[in-house]
DNA sequence: AATAAACTTGCATTATATTTCAAAATCTTC
DNA sequence: GAAGATTTTGAAATATAATGCAAGTTTATT
């Protein structure tokens, strides 16, 4: 067996039990122990794998929850107060639909029990919710896409469709002029019901996502009632939206 | 066993149970007491966990998670054990609904890529899978129901009677010859539309639950296929179940 | 304060890592 | 295709870390 091989049988076998032995992956692939320590000084140099005594682990432990791979702290935070700003603006008792993504996951945290019902397809939010029996929370059905712990698909959409909510929490992929675009088209079909089943449209979109136009058209900015971003979203564009009438707010 | 994997499961034991003893930890992973102390200064320098006289407890007593809070570790152990049978029986590329349930939880993680596609209405068995791309997980809608994690209501119901599956896994409160009982009505619904659409059907039921008549009664006998059980189930139940031709399987 | 259980510390034992080296396999070069 | 160089491999020896045990000490409980 060639020694490119038995390293990807290493690092797929690691895939699968997250934890193996020297002894375990040397039978398995049929080495001596001492070139199983060699090729996992070289996995875990390139990264794939950690070594530890006796053996080596996963470096990302699949046990973990829908990680919202949080890229730097930085922008954590701002995605944070953007969250929090826009739970502010929630008035209590209101029913609020609140759209998958970070920065509306944050909005939920700092929702606390102001709304009387939340509706979301976004397992995160509806796991935060879930141990919390003031508020009711409805879950739309749908295929969870992984990773991000959506509920995608013709279920979601219809469960929105037949749902009345004050507000809607939402999100996307970018920003102009000629409105609002998002990149997963799966996730268009679901986020339209939203807007149509929501009195009053919030949307969270960090400065990142300005000026930035994502794959599929998702709605004009008339369908928009108020923007929430950050300090270090250009001032310009703010201007013109704020020109057509969507009010603004610039969280932190 | 190397000991990393073996603080792992500390941690992840810790999360089930709150507090544990020495004595239980050392039983857990197989090695003394005094290793397990060295781990669980580890681990609590770590902040996963704090150091008790006896035994370590989870920092986050208010674990946001829906805990199945088990405080008794043996018959955790059980329940993981009719799970883990109970996953045994679904063949390769079957479509699953798993009910709501701490078993049937266990049954979905021993289920592992084995089904093609999983139906739930728990939102901890959504989580489960949430995370692995190989299965397509179809969440139902619905309104979750505090602490459980359960999504109920008809918007549940609803999503379910559109549905085929070949198996059902499946729990209740209790069972009699008359038949099988669950406490909460809100539930009976949607098992019963889980019923209608699976072709199998297969009930986890640990000994507790034998010879017990729950509050709403939710289908007869005839309607099952399979019984998991563990072996402290009355025999003379077990007979008289066989008698009616429902499989039962005896777990561990 | 007495007592039993649980904790800490130090040490011998065992397991795992690292280093080193010779044999085997692979690659060059002619 | 063969001789030599290079790399890879497996096994020894040595170094390091982890484990279990037993000493004495501390902590909870009556």
């Amino acid at each position: 067996m060639q020694a490119e091989e038995r390293q990807f049988l290493i690092e797929q076998h690691l895939q699968k039990v997250e934890f193996a032995s020297l002894e375990e992956l040397s039978e398995r692939v049929d080495v001596s122990v001492s070139t199983v320590r060699r090729d996992l000084t070289l996995l875990e140099a390139k990264g794939a794998l950690r070594r530890t005594h006796g053996g080596a682990r996963l470096v990302s432990p699949k046990s973990d929850e829908f990680a919202f791979t949080a890229r730097d702290t930085h922008q954590l935070d701002e995605k944070e107060v953007i969250g929090e700003a826009a739970a502010a603006l929630i008035q209590p008792n209101q029913g609020v639909i609140i759209d998958a993504g970070t920065t509306t996951y944050h909005a939920a945290k700092y929702l606390g029990e102001k709304a009387s019902h939340v509706i979301t397809n976004s397992l995160p939010v509806a796991n935060h919710f879930g141990s919390d029996n003031s508020v009711e929370v409805l879950v739309t059905g749908g295929v969870i896409y992984p990773r991000l712990g959506v509920l995608v698909g013709p279920l979601a959409v219809e469960s929105l469709s037949g749902m009345h909510a004050d507000v809607a929490v939402m999100s996307a992929g970018g920003i102009t002029l000629d409105g609002i675009t998002n990149s997963h088209a799966l996730l268009i079909d679901i986020q339209q019901a939203m807007l149509k089943s929501a009195q009053r449209i919030i949307f969270c979109l960090d400065h990142t996502k300005f000026n930035r136009r994502s794959v599929s058209p998702l709605c004009g900015l008339n369908a928009i009632d108020v923007i929430v971003t950050d300090a270090q979203a250009p001032a310009d564009l703010i201007a013109e939206l704020k020109k057509t009438g969507t009010e603004v707010v610039i969280a932190g």
